[in-house]
DNA sequence: GGTCTGTGGTTGAGTGTTCAACAACGGAGA
DNA sequence: TCTCCGTTGTTGAACACTCAACCACAGACC
């Protein structure tokens, strides 16, 4: 079954690791997402934005720089940004030098709705991935998943040659 | 900051966690799914079931029981399963049985697609995630991940009183 | 048999995301 | 100054997902 081409089959074991990762993953993300909304009418990645926003001096950024960190298309979060600013959250606002430059700032009430949120989302983190692993494997997986966007991300901005 | 509730912060470590999580998901899901997409005309959700019909007796189930096992909607499946029919990959038959049953069958046609998939997507997931963890690494975020996944599975079945 | 409740699956409308095309501007060089 | 190319941000259509409503059937209970 594989003796035509070089591809590394996953062992039984990697194969249970892996589907325990996707599994865990679209189910702990639903979750947070579900519980985000039903109680601050908010999606987690309208949640993720805010959150960059609020850390950023003048709690604003550049929409460029936005769509990099939190690593959705410009597409993307243009609509998200529109979406959030029909909520009053976050205002667009004219950069500084460059014609071309648009920033999202947070707005009082979106820095407020944010507080608020970070109760629900914070404790959905702790109480659904947190609890379930050790200081040590927690700083495990933090390793392994910090090699994986590094990786990713390196790949994204110089294509090959 | 915290002194009004009892919500239980992360330490700056623990965020730190939480958002490589957060970006290496995000980042390798789209990675995947991507790959998938320009190689092999598939989603990432979409190859998912076609490997557990692959794997099923007859290459065949219950609509349910598959969205059960992928952790989707009934909804969503009903709707992914119709576009995979569409394409010839899938077919729905009558349940035996149960008048209300209805399964989905891998097609001779989908099984030699996913055959074909299977390499871009084993690949994908060695090059981007297998390789950037030690032996013992992955099989700590296999037991953390199972954690996360029974967890919170079992509370979808049994919501509080 | 008849009703009642729960499950299985589908449907269509509403919402979010992707993708390709586009206009506007910045910066380097002739 | 003019041109060229790369970047920035937006737009609208196509596509995928969610959600609530719905019908059909199964199983229990009378």
């Amino acid at each position: 079954m594989d003796t035509t081409t070089d591809t590394p089959w996953l062992t039984e074991s990697q194969q249970h690791v892996w589907r325990s990762y996707l599994g865990a993953t679209t189910l702990l993300m639903d979750r947070l997402d579900r519980d985000l909304r039903t109680a601050h009418d908010l999606s987690m990645p309208e949640y993720e934005i805010l959150v960059r926003l609020s850390e950023a001096p003048d709690r604003s950024i550049r929409m460029a720089t936005l769509a990099a960190q939190v690593s959705h298309s410009r597409s993307r979060v243009t609509h998200t940004i529109s979406r959030l600013e029909r909520k009053g959250i976050v205002q667009r606002t004219q950069a500084v030098g460059d014609g071309r430059g648009v920033s999202a700032v947070l707005t009082d009430h979106g820095f407020s709705v944010l507080e608020e949120a970070a109760h629900t989302h914070v404790r959905g983190v702790h109480a659904h991935l947190v609890e379930h692993a050790s200081p040590e494997e927690f700083d495990v997986l933090g390793r392994v998943m910090q090699r994986v966007v590094t990786q990713l991300d390196d790949h994204n901005s110089c294509p090959a040659p």
